[in-house]
DNA sequence: CGTACGCTTGAGCCCCCTCAAAAACGGTGG
DNA sequence: CCACCGTTTTTGAGGGGGCTCAAGCGTACG
């Protein structure tokens, strides 16, 4: 269920953009990491790999000892109330850096949604990088502030979309991951449930499949199984229409 | 309306804590800044005064050279969506850092509640800073990851909280300001108007009028004026139960 | 003293939630 | 390869929270 692999070393990049840098036509989504970088990070990480989903990578309200970066899968943080009713917070992909942290314990539970590898820092060790490598710290710091901006654009779609144009956002947002989109046929498949969808978009299971009935009878998607998607990305942003 | 004025110092603070550290008791909610880190940073900035409420000290689109620390006042952070409505972002207190980009823009408009003081940093001296200070750029490291915290659990009050607990929070978080609550007499006095207030709540100014009516009925507050309101704390707190 | 703006209250309607059950899917073992 | 079974997805019916439209009220400011 979980290996570690010190021996094993997996690509290290980090999914963001410098938000002070003019995108000239297409950006790089991903920080560029030289390889001298890359190994002298990969010095201070242990590589994980959870092989069955459903895995729970960490908890809410554990002491936070490490910072970890995705390499491999998809992932879903999620907290749960005092009520028992569970928001997702965020899926992370490939590139993806988590455990939020409050007062040394993580504020949200991390579950695997695929199998998934992952590098683990060690908080302490990482700080003392960062003093001697504000490059690198820089590195991070531009990715806190992409996952801002992304947390932001949500809170938005949350406050101001219907269901419909909320679930439009979420279907474009996980088309630009390679690995689950095929941008020839556009079919989408989508690693998480029903549930786990609604508990991200804050609404019921019911919901969601009502929703993507709604967008199919727009012709703005196609089921081709409940799982994989075909979507006409054009007409869905138009629909969607996110400033 | 505004004016600069580089030879005035006011106080360099960061409102944020570091979310490795365990909080033992009460924990200080501002990042510790040297004198000599303070001078060093005050070198880079500009100190401006905006007198009048309703001044937009930066809108979204324009390009974004300057980061800025609100030293006193409170700001509104929005995004206008093409349909023409508003969401607000976030509201900045004494100590918050503004200004979040993408892609060389910035993507929300901050508007001055009430008369303030802010910092300009130039984005291209302070990442040159950064380089040679590593130990102020993780501050902002860190005050990032504290914003990003906010964010992540207004999103979760949003998801899942009826409009009354979505007050009741936003009362909570509100009274955490000095400046704006009387600790004595428990009274809050609100700078925002009910359209604001609804805009952050994704919700109408009629919804957080008949929210407010609807937690003095059970007790939770009493409104003196319409913007002040006097706070039971302890029973608006077990009455939110955010987690 | 008048006017504009912000706040409050009311009425009617619609989106979406909840509860319930059927249908489809996918993995497993024979 | 097929039948079984648990899980996921879909569909249906009914009710409620909150939105919209509209009008009154209070207050600050010119």
């Amino acid at each position: 269920m979980k290996s570690i692999i010190s021996g094993a070393r997996p690509q290290i990049r980090i999914r963001a953009a410098n938000p002070w840098l003019a995108g000239h036509g297409v950006e790089p989504d991903h920080i560029p990491l030289s390889p001298a970088d890359q190994s002298e990070l990969a010095r201070l990480a242990d590589v994980i790999t959870f092989e069955t989903k459903g895995s729970y990578i960490l908890t809410q309200g554990e002491p936070a000892r490490f910072l970890y970066l995705l390499s491999d899968g998809v992932l879903m943080a999620s907290r749960v109330l005092n009520h028992g009713d569970r928001q997702v917070v965020a899926f992370y992909w490939p590139g993806d850096l988590f455990g939020l942290a409050e007062a040394g314990s993580y504020v949200n539970s991390i579950e695997a949604i695929t199998a998934c590898t992952v590098l683990r820092f060690p908080v302490s060790a990482l700080e003392a990088f960062f003093l001697k490598n504000p490059a690198i710290q820089h590195r991070f710091l531009i990715k806190a502030i992409h996952d801002l901006r992304t947390t932001q654009r949500q809170l938005i779609v949350m406050g101001r979309f219907d269901i419909a144009r909320r679930l439009a956002v979420f279907l474009l947002d996980c088309s630009g991951h390679e690995s689950y989109f095929d941008s020839a046929t556009k079919i989408i498949t989508l690693p998480m449930s029903r549930y786990d969808i609604a508990d991200y978009l804050g609404t019921s299971a019911e919901s969601i499949t009502r929703a993507i009935a709604a967008l199919e009878q727009r012709g703005l998607v196609r089921r081709v199984t409940p799982r994989a998607i075909e979507l006409r990305p054009a007409d869905i942003k138009s629909f969607a229409d996110l400033a």
